[in-house]
RNA sequence: GCGGGUGUAGUUCAAUGGUAGAACACCAGCCUUCCAAGCUGGUUACGUGAGUUCGAUUCUCAUCACCCGCUCCA
């Protein structure tokens, strides 16, 4: 079965994983919300991250830094200069285009060699008009001036909108990290080489959103900054890249879902010596997942130059003094989202033949772990016991509603691992029926064992 | 942002220049001892704003959203 995107963003709405943002005025474009089962599965693959690349990990330690930040920062990052794409119109089919793109279509087209980066908006337009570039759409001549489309959002600190006072929300969380790199340093009493870990919004005025949760302009990102001896970088950036699949391959990508795009020379971002995305199979096509980037020691040496801060790292194994290289593992929170979304979408045969939509989620990512159902509403009150002493430990759910097939398929739809039944015999042996959605197997556990019981299956 | 299409209950679809109907879903009651049973009743919609008109869900315009193309990189 083809799953389209129609489908997985009616599906979301209609079970209340995502909704789209201010819908009762309207709507505002690209603004979703998450819904009660969809902030479930957001929040369980944070902690997935979390635990893999933090909690787990000996070398790695937290931060979560403000979203407004001096905006020196942004100008050291190169994100006040760089981070905004240079466009201008064709005014006869009014397509729009970057010029840096355009200038540079033509040189490889003509063999000319030259970089375009750096170059100013004028020098880019008068290079446009005096090779007479066309519109690659109408073959015109007929331009608009070039437009910087800046896409940090400004804002304002203070009462007064005055100019003075403008702060940009982050266009990524990266930089907060590396303006606390010594902080962080110093108090956890790291030692090269370690990583600083960050799950946060970041916004960016795209030119052009879409796709679902997949491109908004408000996002959540989930970054690991790790930091290393110069030299070890390549080694680092390997190892980091086979511990991002691996998390995926976990937690129920398949290995057909996703792949491995190494950047080439020419495409990697001037302060990268080594770029790799993992691209996941959307419905709309390949789309990137996670970019892992060697940014080398650009990002604290940018820091250094602008704050004349000394962000050198004095090694004390071999009393040497550098400033640590950088791997960059930054994946989208939204996106990955939606990717075990569609992963865990899929349609499945029953005995008699009927075909029916559910999601099939890891354990460990399901919204809901366990769901509650009294085999008959005299019941009502044992259950519900049962029900409290699971949600001290997890997110569970209590239905008594329509009879028990009825019950099993709704939590079946929003891929529920386990569903618990407490019936007639319950009171007597303290026991109850555990249905595991996957082998489709039936435990009959003690009332007592349940949290173990279900903290074993949603271990990962 | 530009070009093309769409917009009616939660979902999938009807009807109509005189203000809307079905199925599924949902809720309540009866019934029901392990995988979508049945019966009874019920809630819920013309995306938003303006214009034409005695009267607009229907016609016009704007706006918003979505889908398909151009763009991109978390």
């Amino acid at each position: 079965m083809e799953k389209t995107m129609q489908e997985i963003v009616a599906i979301a709405k209609s079970r209340g994983f995502v909704y789209p943002g201010s819908e009762i005025y309207g709507g505002l474009a690209n603004t979703w919300d998450y819904g009660p089962l969809g902030v479930e599965l957001k929040n369980n693959i944070k902690k997935a991250w979390w635990k893999k690349f933090i909690q787990e990990n000996p070398l790695n330690v937290g931060v979560d830094c403000a979203i407004l930040m001096n905006p020196m920062t942004w100008k050291a990052s190169g994100h006040l200069g760089g981070f905004s794409d240079p466009l201008m119109d064709c005014k006869l089919c009014k397509e729009r285009f970057r010029a840096d793109k355009l200038i540079e279509d033509y040189m490889k087209a003509n063999d000319i060699e030259e970089i375009v980066d750096g170059w100013s908006n004028e020098k880019m337009q008068n290079y446009i008009s005096e090779h007479n570039i066309e519109c690659p759409s109408c073959h015109g001549h007929d331009f608009t001036d070039i437009r910087q489309f800046n896409l940090m959002f400004k804002t304002f600190q203070g009462v007064t909108e005055d100019s003075k006072n403008t702060v940009y929300l982050r266009p990524e969380t990266a930089q907060g990290i590396f303006v606390n790199f010594k902080n962080v340093q110093r108090t956890s009493r790291k030692k090269i080489p370690f990583g600083i870990g960050q799950i946060g919004k970041s916004f960016r005025n795209e030119i052009t959103p879409g796709n679902f949760i997949f491109r908004t302009r408000e996002f959540e990102q989930m970054e690991l900054e790790f930091f290393c001896k110069p030299g070890s970088e390549l080694d680092w950036f390997v190892t980091l890249k086979e511990t991002c699949k691996n998390w995926l391959l976990n937690l129920g990508i398949s290995q057909d879902s996703i792949r491995m795009r190494d950047h080439e020379k020419e495409e990697l971002s001037h302060y990268s010596n080594a770029t790799s995305d993992i691209e996941f199979k959307f419905p709309f096509g390949w789309g990137e997942l996670w970019g892992i980037a060697s940014r080398t020691d650009y990002d604290l040496k940018q820091h250094m130059e602008y704050s004349g801060e000394d962000m050198n790292y004095f090694d004390p194994t071999t009393n040497e003094k550098y400033i640590p290289y950088c791997i960059e593992p930054s994946l989208g929170a939204d996106r990955v989202t939606l990717a075990f979304l569609c992963e865990a979408y899929c349609e499945e045969t029953l005995e008699d033949g009927e075909t029916r939509n559910i999601f099939k989620f890891h354990p460990a990512l399901a919204p809901v772990k366990a769901a509650v159902l009294p085999l008959s509403k005299k019941l009502s009150t044992e259950a519900m016991e049962v029900y409290s002493k699971i949600a001290h430990h997890f997110n569970a759910e209590y239905d008594e509603a329509g009879s028990i097939g009825k019950r099993y398929r709704r939590q079946d739809e929003i891929g529920t691992p386990l569903c618990i039944t407490y019936d007639f015999e319950s009171k007597e042996d303290q026991c109850v029926t555990i249905r595991d959605r996957d082998s489709m197997k039936q435990d009959r556990v003690k009332i007592d064992e349940i949290v173990n019981y279900i903290s074993q299956k949603i271990d990962f």
